[in-house]
DNA sequence: TATAATACTGTGTAACACACAGTATTGTCA
DNA sequence: TGACAATACTGTGTGTTACACAGTATTATA
């Protein structure tokens, strides 16, 4: 097999391993007010790095759920739309912080076993 | 919103949170051959509960990528279906694992940050 | 003997990340 | 001043895959 194929499966891997805290990272933010553009930037700077079409949508998707709420804001040089945790979306990032220690202790036991 | 509608949500965002790690879980238990049937145990004892109708088609696509290989044994009782992790599959899992690692100190960032 | 456990195969569908495309406004620089 | 970049958001289409649903066969058990 080539390499190149080789790097190909291993991104598609990673992607797929990732998708799955997008979503508790992107709640965790929002434990504050905060518009998509500059969660973005918070997101990257995190290590997640998530495009726009992929982030706007997840955010209409977690307010359809009412885990979050948005609201516009008019305010200097422009308007933008603030995204911030509903009490409900708080009680859900409390429960999948928990399923993030199960992930996390599964993580350790497997990589230090071979390590 | 019924607290019913949450659990829903909650189990669907964890189930999108677990499916991360279930292709490493696979791979790491399968450094070693074993039959379907008896992987799907071991996930199980792993805490990883699956379904057949995911593991093996997930073995199949698997195998595919020539990750796994996999051989019928004719045995006692009965014949099953052996997979392994090719080479390709170790370096693969490999990188994978340095990826979990990543995630693995996400969490603990996110986790600890909030405690 | 009927049912459960063991063991595997195949098809269909919902969900969603990402690709692609677009819009508008403000900022920067030549 | 105008072209391009950055800022900021919206919408549609598609590929992938977990899971739902369905099925098969053999062995074990009550």
């Amino acid at each position: 097999m080539e390499p190149k194929q080789i790097t190909e499966i291993v991104e598609k891997l990673k992607q797929e391993m990732r998708r799955g805290i997008t979503i508790a990272a992107v709640m965790q933010l929002l434990s504050e007010a905060q518009y998509g553009y500059a969660l973005q930037k918070a997101l990257s700077d995190s290590g997640i790095e998530m495009g726009q079409d992929t982030l706007y949508p997840l955010l209409r998707r977690l307010e359809e759920q009412e885990l979050l709420a948005s609201e516009w804001r008019v305010e200097d040089p422009r308007p933008r739309r603030y995204y911030l945790l509903t009490p409900t979306g708080q009680t859900v990032l409390a429960e999948l912080k928990l399923e993030l220690k199960r992930i996390e202790s599964w993580i350790r036991s497997v990589t230090d076993e071979t390590k």
